[in-house]
RNA sequence: GCCUCAUUAGCUCAGUUGGUUAGAGCGACGGACUGUUAAUCCGCAGGUCCCAGGUUCGAGUCCUGGAUGGGGCGCCA
């Protein structure tokens, strides 16, 4: 029977064969201390010269990073170890001895790591967040199968842009241009018409050539849609479905999020009522009109930026300390290096830090100069979230600037029922989504108003003249909910092979 | 599409007002050390300073254009 690292704590003082690769390896006069990954895992296996003989020894001695290997020794607990457990080796079967990783155990880039994706998977980190991946998947799938939801695929090639505003990938379809979908939900409001409630989860395409921290050109949506729901029922789904999501992710990731130094405390908070404002009341919040806990968001980031200035300060005054330490000899090399190595991260966290320090500025200019009646840019959902520590949902929105296909209120025609959910920390708009128009008149005259071609409607508008009802539902961005969750800096890392604009290799 | 910052060894980065033969650490390689946790110590190798022009006696450094990348705006999940 084969064993993996992740169960070795059943296994204690017994003899177990671990196949895996050499993760990293330090040595001494007589023995090899090789960290073992088998996927499951990290391990430290410990080689004795004494035991395994010189010429074995050597060759073991001789493997390069990722050497991939089979191994067979003894469970011994140890306290300083990571998962509690360590190996004494017995015997080594060398499957592959490589030489020359690529990757080292230091900083990198961003664009050398992105070059190397296909092997930076293998590194902790990213194992972390594929396992939340795994984990939040999982449970958005458990999530909408107990709830009585039904999962349907809709369909990759459309022949037309849905919403008609966003840029797609044109493809040929047997000679017909065709698109790549940016969305399923229409497809999914017909399903709903025939199963009740449903959800989709697919991949989506856009060709903007948006160079952000929050955009990819293929990710994954998933989009429930629900008939006889309004606005409010949808809302109640959005925050029933991400606290159910961010609960679970937390119990079943301890390790990971512990690994990626993920504060969990701002995820649990999400157990607490989310946030619900009118497009109206938080224009006014945006634009500081109106103040949330005794602050207006100009005096929440006039506040950040002398924060982030302080803290620039912090780090130069740190650095040169570290380097004058440097400078007066008589430090070990170790200690040496490990200074540098400090030094360099925080060079990294000042051009972070001076980048915010640009552009705070400037959000605060947008959001004193909001035009009532726009749609909220990047920088103003998150002054908006800066001023909340749970997730906020904004519904009500000026139907001018939302999709056709969303409902108008009827108590104020001038709104359309479109609900946006921002994720705390700065992460903004996760999910979007409203209750969807049932008069076929009004969805007629808004088509028009869109300028999109009739004739590929058709079917939809079926779905008003054959048994209509109120229905609503809402599409949320799996790699934004990881971004956040991990409180990774960039939606990059959360998939395994991202495309975006200027990236389509590896 | 616009704005902004960057590009120097395999990797992460220094490089002074423009001045001789461009540096460090990590990694790789060779050696030492029997419990290491980014091991440590000694040694060794490693360069199209992104590209093309220009200014200058002289350019890694200044100017112009381009390429690539980071970030922001617009657009969006």
């Amino acid at each position: 029977m084969k064993t993996y690292i992740k169960d070795l704590s059943t296994q204690q003082d017994s003899v177990v064969t671990l196949q895996g690769w050499v993760q990293n390896k330090r040595e001494s006069k007589g023995l090899i201390f090789l960290i073992l990954r088998d996927g499951s895992g990290f391990c430290q296996c410990i080689v004795d010269l004494g035991n395994i003989g010189e010429e074995k020894f050597a060759s073991i001695s001789a493997l390069g990073q990722e050497s991939s290997i089979t191994l067979t020794g003894k469970v011994v607990a140890d306290t300083r170890q990571i998962g509690g457990f360590e190996i004494h080796v017995d015997s080594v079967d060398i499957i592959q001895n490589c030489t020359d990783y690529p990757i080292a155990n230091k900083e990198h880039g961003i664009e050398f790591l992105m070059d190397q994706r296909h092997l930076w998977l293998r590194s902790k980190r990213q194992w972390a967040i594929m396992r939340v991946r795994n984990q939040v998947i999982f449970a958005i799938h458990r999530f909408f199968q107990k709830e009585g939801f039904i999962q349907m695929d809709a369909p990759i090639f459309t022949g037309n842009a849905a919403e008609g505003t966003t840029d797609l990938f044109e493809t040929d379809f047997y000679g017909q241009p065709a698109y790549l979908s940016q969305s399923g939900q229409l497809y999914g409001e017909a399903m709903a018409m025939a199963m009740g409630k449903i959800y989709t989860f697919g991949p989506t395409f856009r060709s903007e050539k948006s160079k952000t921290r929050r955009h990819l050109s293929e990710f994954w949506m998933i989009e429930p849609e629900m008939a006889f729901h309004d606005i409010f029922d949808n809302m109640d789904c959005i925050e029933d479905f991400v606290r159910f999501v961010v609960s679970e992710t937390v119990a079943n990731c301890k390790m990971e999020l512990e690994l990626l130094e993920r504060d969990t405390a701002s995820l649990e908070k999400t157990a607490n009522p989310f946030v619900r404002l009118t497009y109206d009341a938080a224009v006014a919040i945006i634009k500081g009109e109106e103040k949330v806990e005794g602050k207006t968001t100009i005096e929440v980031l006039e506040a950040d930026l002398i924060e982030t200035k302080s803290q620039i300060e912090g780090l130069k005054k740190d650095i040169a300390e570290r380097e004058a330490l440097i400078a007066a000899g008589g430090m070990k090399k170790g200690k040496v290096n490990f200074n540098l190595n400090t030094i360099d991260k925080n060079k990294n966290q000042i051009k972070q830090l001076e980048e915010d320090e640009r552009n705070i500025p400037q959000w605060l200019e947008s959001a004193k100069n909001f035009t009532y009646g726009e749609d909220f840019g990047g920088s103003d959902e998150t002054v908006l979230t800066r001023m909340f520590d749970v997730p906020v949902m904004v519904y009500d929105w000026p139907h001018e600037i939302k999709a056709f296909y969303l409902k108008r209120n009827p108590e104020n025609p001038k709104f359309a029922r479109g609900v946006d959910m921002l994720a705390p920390e700065g992460y903004g708009e996760v999910v979007g989504g409203g209750e969807r128009e049932t008069n076929e008149e009004l969805l007629i005259e808004k088509i028009n108003e869109h300028k999109l071609p009739m004739d590929v409607f058709e079917w939809y508008l079926d779905l008003r003249r054959f048994g209509s009802v109120p229905h609503a539902g809402f599409g949320l961005g799996l790699e934004r909910l990881l971004a956040w969750i991990c409180k990774l800096p960039h939606v990059r890392e959360t998939i395994p092979f991202p495309r975006m604009y200027g990236r389509l290799k590896p």
